[in-house]
DNA sequence: GCCTCACTCCTACAAATGTATGTTTTTATA
DNA sequence: TATAAAAACATACATTTGTAGGAGTGAGGC
Protein backbone atom coordinates (compact mmCIF):
# COMPACT_ATOMS: atom_id res chain seq x y z
CA UNK A 1 0.00 0.00 0.00
CA UNK A 2 1.30 3.31 -0.92
CA UNK A 3 2.23 5.87 1.21
CA UNK A 4 -0.86 8.45 0.87
CA UNK A 5 -0.81 11.72 1.73
CA UNK A 6 -3.50 14.22 2.73
CA UNK A 7 -3.69 16.36 -0.46
CA UNK A 8 -4.32 20.23 0.03
CA UNK A 9 -7.85 21.67 -0.98
CA UNK A 10 -6.30 22.78 -4.76
CA UNK A 11 -5.07 19.27 -5.74
CA UNK A 12 -7.65 17.43 -4.73
CA UNK A 13 -9.78 19.41 -6.98
CA UNK A 14 -7.72 18.57 -9.29
CA UNK A 15 -7.17 15.12 -8.97
CA UNK A 16 -11.29 14.88 -8.82
CA UNK A 17 -11.13 16.19 -12.31
CA UNK A 18 -8.89 13.27 -13.19
CA UNK A 19 -10.34 11.04 -11.58
CA UNK A 20 -13.84 11.25 -13.32
CA UNK A 21 -12.28 11.66 -16.87
CA UNK A 22 -10.30 9.35 -18.77
CA UNK A 23 -6.92 8.23 -18.27
CA UNK A 24 -4.56 9.20 -19.83
CA UNK A 25 -5.86 12.58 -19.14
CA UNK A 26 -4.62 15.58 -21.31
CA UNK A 27 -4.23 19.24 -19.26
CA UNK A 28 -6.81 20.82 -21.61
CA UNK A 29 -9.33 18.32 -20.63
CA UNK A 30 -8.82 18.55 -17.04
CA UNK A 31 -8.79 22.67 -17.58
CA UNK A 32 -12.17 22.42 -19.23
CA UNK A 33 -13.52 20.32 -16.48
CA UNK A 34 -12.32 22.65 -14.25
CA UNK A 35 -13.85 25.74 -15.33
CA UNK A 36 -16.75 26.43 -13.67
CA UNK A 37 -15.47 25.00 -11.01
CA UNK A 38 -11.87 26.31 -10.58
CA UNK A 39 -11.10 28.61 -13.32
CA UNK A 40 -7.35 28.12 -12.74
CA UNK A 41 -4.53 30.02 -15.27
CA UNK A 42 -3.08 27.38 -17.19
CA UNK A 43 0.29 27.55 -15.42
CA UNK A 44 -1.34 27.38 -12.02
CA UNK A 45 -3.06 24.32 -12.94
CA UNK A 46 -0.02 22.91 -14.26
CA UNK A 47 1.89 23.46 -11.53
CA UNK A 48 -0.56 21.56 -9.34
CA UNK A 49 -0.19 19.05 -11.91
CA UNK A 50 3.49 18.69 -11.25
CA UNK A 51 3.02 18.69 -7.45
CA UNK A 52 0.65 16.02 -7.96
CA UNK A 53 2.98 14.14 -9.87
CA UNK A 54 5.96 15.09 -7.38
CA UNK A 55 3.77 13.48 -4.77
CA UNK A 56 3.47 10.28 -6.54
CA UNK A 57 -0.75 10.78 -7.33
CA UNK A 58 -0.11 11.29 -10.91
CA UNK A 59 2.23 9.47 -13.68
CA UNK A 60 3.41 12.14 -16.47
CA UNK A 61 3.49 10.96 -19.86
CA UNK A 62 3.31 12.45 -23.32
CA UNK A 63 1.26 12.51 -26.52
CA UNK A 64 2.32 14.43 -28.68
CA UNK A 65 3.80 17.58 -27.10
CA UNK A 66 0.93 17.77 -24.30
CA UNK A 67 1.38 15.95 -21.21
CA UNK A 68 -1.03 13.79 -20.46
CA UNK A 69 -1.72 12.58 -16.49
CA UNK A 70 -2.63 9.05 -15.24
CA UNK A 71 -3.88 8.50 -11.47
CA UNK A 72 -1.43 6.49 -9.61
CA UNK A 73 -3.88 6.15 -6.67
CA UNK A 74 -7.79 5.49 -7.28
CA UNK A 75 -10.47 7.69 -5.63
CA UNK A 76 -11.52 4.48 -3.35
CA UNK A 77 -8.11 4.37 -2.03
CA UNK A 78 -7.65 8.44 -1.47
CA UNK A 79 -11.28 7.86 0.48
CA UNK A 80 -10.08 5.44 2.54
CA UNK A 81 -7.20 6.95 3.64
CA UNK A 82 -9.35 10.14 4.66
CA UNK A 83 -11.79 8.13 5.82
CA UNK A 84 -9.39 5.93 7.85
CA UNK A 85 -9.48 7.39 11.08
CA UNK A 86 -12.68 7.22 11.41
CA UNK A 87 -13.23 4.07 10.32
CA UNK A 88 -10.59 2.67 12.25
CA UNK A 89 -12.34 3.74 15.38
CA UNK A 90 -15.68 3.06 14.45
CA UNK A 91 -15.87 1.08 11.67
CA UNK A 92 -18.20 1.32 8.32
CA UNK A 93 -21.73 1.31 10.34
CA UNK A 94 -20.25 3.92 12.28
CA UNK A 95 -19.35 6.25 9.36
CA UNK A 96 -23.55 5.43 8.08
CA UNK A 97 -24.81 6.73 11.80
CA UNK A 98 -23.00 9.79 11.98
CA UNK A 99 -23.88 10.37 8.23
CA UNK A 100 -27.22 9.88 8.94
CA UNK A 101 -27.39 11.58 12.41
CA UNK A 102 -25.94 14.91 11.51
CA UNK A 103 -28.87 14.76 8.31
CA UNK A 104 -26.11 14.74 5.70
CA UNK A 105 -27.91 11.25 3.97
CA UNK A 106 -31.92 10.74 4.79
CA UNK A 107 -33.55 7.38 5.15
CA UNK A 108 -34.32 6.98 1.47
CA UNK A 109 -30.35 6.73 1.22
CA UNK A 110 -30.13 4.04 3.73
CA UNK A 111 -32.16 1.81 1.96
CA UNK A 112 -30.88 2.78 -1.28
CA UNK A 113 -27.59 1.39 0.35
CA UNK A 114 -29.56 -1.79 1.74
CA UNK A 115 -31.24 -2.59 -1.43
CA UNK A 116 -27.30 -2.64 -2.93
CA UNK A 117 -25.91 -4.79 -0.12
CA UNK A 118 -28.63 -7.47 -0.56
CA UNK A 119 -27.89 -7.01 -4.24
CA UNK A 120 -24.13 -7.17 -4.39
CA UNK A 121 -23.88 -9.67 -2.08
CA UNK A 122 -27.01 -11.94 -2.27
CA UNK A 123 -29.37 -11.89 0.55
CA UNK A 124 -27.31 -15.24 1.73
CA UNK A 125 -24.73 -13.34 2.82
CA UNK A 126 -22.35 -16.52 2.93
CA UNK A 127 -18.99 -16.16 4.42
CA UNK B 1 -26.00 24.55 7.56
CA UNK B 2 -23.11 26.23 8.96
CA UNK B 3 -20.03 27.27 6.00
CA UNK B 4 -17.46 24.88 6.72
CA UNK B 5 -14.19 25.42 5.37
CA UNK B 6 -11.99 22.15 4.72
CA UNK B 7 -9.06 21.94 7.50
CA UNK B 8 -5.70 21.45 7.49
CA UNK B 9 -4.23 18.45 8.51
CA UNK B 10 -2.92 19.91 12.08
CA UNK B 11 -5.88 21.28 12.74
CA UNK B 12 -8.10 18.24 11.76
CA UNK B 13 -6.05 15.72 14.42
CA UNK B 14 -6.44 18.50 17.20
CA UNK B 15 -10.40 18.38 15.81
CA UNK B 16 -10.31 14.80 15.96
CA UNK B 17 -9.13 14.70 19.31
CA UNK B 18 -11.70 17.55 20.68
CA UNK B 19 -14.64 15.07 19.28
CA UNK B 20 -13.60 12.08 21.10
CA UNK B 21 -13.68 13.56 24.12
CA UNK B 22 -16.49 14.96 26.61
CA UNK B 23 -17.34 18.72 25.77
CA UNK B 24 -15.93 21.23 27.34
CA UNK B 25 -12.50 19.61 26.74
CA UNK B 26 -10.21 21.86 28.67
CA UNK B 27 -6.36 22.05 26.49
CA UNK B 28 -5.27 19.55 28.55
CA UNK B 29 -7.17 16.67 27.65
CA UNK B 30 -6.84 17.46 24.29
CA UNK B 31 -2.82 17.36 24.72
CA UNK B 32 -2.43 14.72 26.35
CA UNK B 33 -5.00 12.74 24.18
CA UNK B 34 -2.73 13.54 21.34
CA UNK B 35 0.77 13.27 23.52
CA UNK B 36 1.39 9.28 21.14
CA UNK B 37 0.46 10.92 18.27
CA UNK B 38 1.41 14.34 17.41
CA UNK B 39 3.29 15.60 20.72
CA UNK B 40 2.83 18.87 20.07
CA UNK B 41 4.64 21.70 22.07
CA UNK B 42 1.86 24.02 23.91
CA UNK B 43 1.75 26.58 22.19
CA UNK B 44 2.14 24.90 19.45
CA UNK B 45 -1.28 23.44 20.23
CA UNK B 46 -3.09 26.08 21.63
CA UNK B 47 -2.22 28.11 18.03
CA UNK B 48 -4.69 25.15 16.78
CA UNK B 49 -6.67 25.64 18.75
CA UNK B 50 -7.30 29.59 18.44
CA UNK B 51 -7.02 29.16 14.56
CA UNK B 52 -10.26 26.59 15.11
CA UNK B 53 -12.11 29.00 17.27
CA UNK B 54 -12.03 31.33 14.52
CA UNK B 55 -12.74 29.46 11.98
CA UNK B 56 -15.99 28.59 13.77
CA UNK B 57 -14.94 24.80 14.45
CA UNK B 58 -14.85 25.60 18.57
CA UNK B 59 -16.13 27.79 21.11
CA UNK B 60 -13.67 28.56 24.04
CA UNK B 61 -14.69 29.00 27.38
CA UNK B 62 -13.24 29.51 30.67
CA UNK B 63 -12.68 26.77 33.49
CA UNK B 64 -11.09 28.71 36.44
CA UNK B 65 -8.23 30.08 34.57
CA UNK B 66 -8.40 27.41 32.01
CA UNK B 67 -9.69 27.44 28.33
CA UNK B 68 -12.29 24.75 27.37
CA UNK B 69 -13.35 23.88 24.21
CA UNK B 70 -16.90 22.81 22.68
CA UNK B 71 -16.89 21.59 18.95
CA UNK B 72 -19.31 24.12 16.49
CA UNK B 73 -19.40 21.39 14.60
CA UNK B 74 -19.76 17.58 14.71
CA UNK B 75 -17.75 14.98 13.45
CA UNK B 76 -20.82 13.63 11.28
CA UNK B 77 -20.90 17.22 9.33
CA UNK B 78 -17.37 17.21 8.92
CA UNK B 79 -17.30 13.83 7.40
CA UNK B 80 -20.45 15.27 5.04
CA UNK B 81 -19.02 17.86 3.96
CA UNK B 82 -15.82 16.16 2.93
CA UNK B 83 -17.26 13.66 1.34
CA UNK B 84 -19.44 15.96 -0.46
CA UNK B 85 -18.19 16.02 -3.86
CA UNK B 86 -17.89 12.09 -4.13
CA UNK B 87 -21.46 11.70 -2.34
CA UNK B 88 -23.22 13.97 -4.72
CA UNK B 89 -21.91 12.06 -8.02
CA UNK B 90 -22.20 8.37 -6.67
CA UNK B 91 -24.28 8.36 -3.62
CA UNK B 92 -23.53 6.31 -0.62
CA UNK B 93 -23.46 2.92 -2.23
CA UNK B 94 -21.30 4.18 -4.72
CA UNK B 95 -18.87 5.47 -1.70
CA UNK B 96 -19.12 1.69 -0.31
CA UNK B 97 -18.56 0.45 -3.37
CA UNK B 98 -15.49 2.80 -3.67
CA UNK B 99 -13.74 1.35 -0.86
CA UNK B 100 -14.26 -1.93 -1.58
CA UNK B 101 -12.66 -2.28 -4.88
CA UNK B 102 -10.11 -0.49 -3.29
CA UNK B 103 -9.80 -3.25 -0.72
CA UNK B 104 -9.92 -0.59 1.71
CA UNK B 105 -12.59 -2.57 3.27
CA UNK B 106 -13.46 -6.57 2.88
CA UNK B 107 -16.55 -8.43 2.71
CA UNK B 108 -16.87 -8.94 6.42
CA UNK B 109 -17.17 -5.07 6.67
CA UNK B 110 -20.07 -5.14 4.22
CA UNK B 111 -21.78 -7.85 5.95
CA UNK B 112 -21.34 -6.26 9.28
CA UNK B 113 -23.27 -3.11 7.25
CA UNK B 114 -25.67 -5.21 5.94
CA UNK B 115 -26.53 -6.34 9.69
CA UNK B 116 -26.35 -3.38 11.03
CA UNK B 117 -29.15 -1.72 8.42
CA UNK B 118 -31.26 -4.68 8.89
CA UNK B 119 -30.86 -3.85 13.15
CA UNK B 120 -31.42 0.23 12.60
CA UNK B 121 -34.09 -0.34 10.38
CA UNK B 122 -35.85 -3.58 10.72
CA UNK B 123 -35.64 -6.26 7.73
CA UNK B 124 -39.00 -4.74 6.37
CA UNK B 125 -37.59 -1.68 5.09
CA UNK B 126 -40.80 0.09 4.12
CA UNK B 127 -41.05 3.69 4.17
C1' DG C 1 8.89 31.56 -44.39
C1' DC C 2 6.43 34.01 -40.72
C1' DC C 3 2.70 34.53 -37.24
C1' DT C 4 -0.20 32.96 -33.91
C1' DC C 5 -1.89 29.38 -30.83
C1' DA C 6 -1.57 26.24 -27.43
C1' DC C 7 1.18 24.42 -24.40
C1' DT C 8 5.32 23.33 -21.36
C1' DC C 9 8.58 24.59 -17.98
C1' DC C 10 10.87 27.78 -14.83
C1' DT C 11 10.52 31.31 -11.53
C1' DA C 12 8.32 34.25 -8.22
C1' DC C 13 5.79 35.58 -4.38
C1' DA C 14 1.83 36.41 -1.18
C1' DA C 15 -0.96 33.87 1.98
C1' DA C 16 -1.72 29.95 4.85
C1' DT C 17 0.06 26.46 7.83
C1' DG C 18 3.20 24.15 11.21
C1' DT C 19 5.95 24.80 15.03
C1' DA C 20 8.40 27.26 18.65
C1' DT C 21 10.16 30.95 21.96
C1' DG C 22 9.48 34.22 25.43
C1' DT C 23 6.65 36.45 28.82
C1' DT C 24 3.21 36.66 32.27
C1' DT C 25 -0.18 34.91 35.42
C1' DT C 26 -1.94 31.32 38.62
C1' DT C 27 -1.94 28.00 41.70
C1' DA C 28 0.19 24.65 44.42
C1' DT C 29 3.77 23.54 47.60
C1' DA C 30 8.40 22.70 49.77
C1' DT D 1 7.37 32.93 51.13
C1' DA D 2 10.39 31.44 47.39
C1' DT D 3 10.03 28.04 43.86
C1' DA D 4 8.22 25.36 40.60
C1' DA D 5 4.54 23.60 37.51
C1' DA D 6 0.81 24.64 34.25
C1' DA D 7 -1.12 27.24 31.08
C1' DA D 8 -2.41 31.58 28.49
C1' DC D 9 -1.14 34.79 25.07
C1' DA D 10 1.72 37.42 21.83
C1' DT D 11 5.00 37.01 18.41
C1' DA D 12 8.02 34.91 15.10
C1' DC D 13 9.48 32.42 11.30
C1' DA D 14 10.41 28.45 8.05
C1' DT D 15 7.73 25.65 4.92
C1' DT D 16 3.90 24.69 2.10
C1' DT D 17 0.22 26.07 -0.77
C1' DG D 18 -2.25 29.09 -4.19
C1' DT D 19 -1.69 31.74 -8.14
C1' DA D 20 0.58 34.02 -11.78
C1' DG D 21 4.12 35.95 -15.23
C1' DG D 22 7.23 35.14 -18.85
C1' DA D 23 10.37 32.66 -21.99
C1' DG D 24 10.69 28.86 -25.19
C1' DT D 25 8.80 25.54 -28.72
C1' DG D 26 6.28 22.62 -32.10
C1' DA D 27 2.00 22.91 -35.41
C1' DG D 28 -1.04 24.87 -38.49
C1' DG D 29 -2.65 28.81 -41.40
C1' DC D 30 -1.50 32.21 -44.73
Amino acid sequence: MKKLVRLPEAELSVMRAVWRLEAPVPTGAIRSRLERERPWNLSALQTLLSRLAERGYLSVGKEGRQNVYTPLVSEGEYLAFENAPFLEGRGLPGLVTALYDSRSIGREDLEELRAFLDEAMGKEGGT
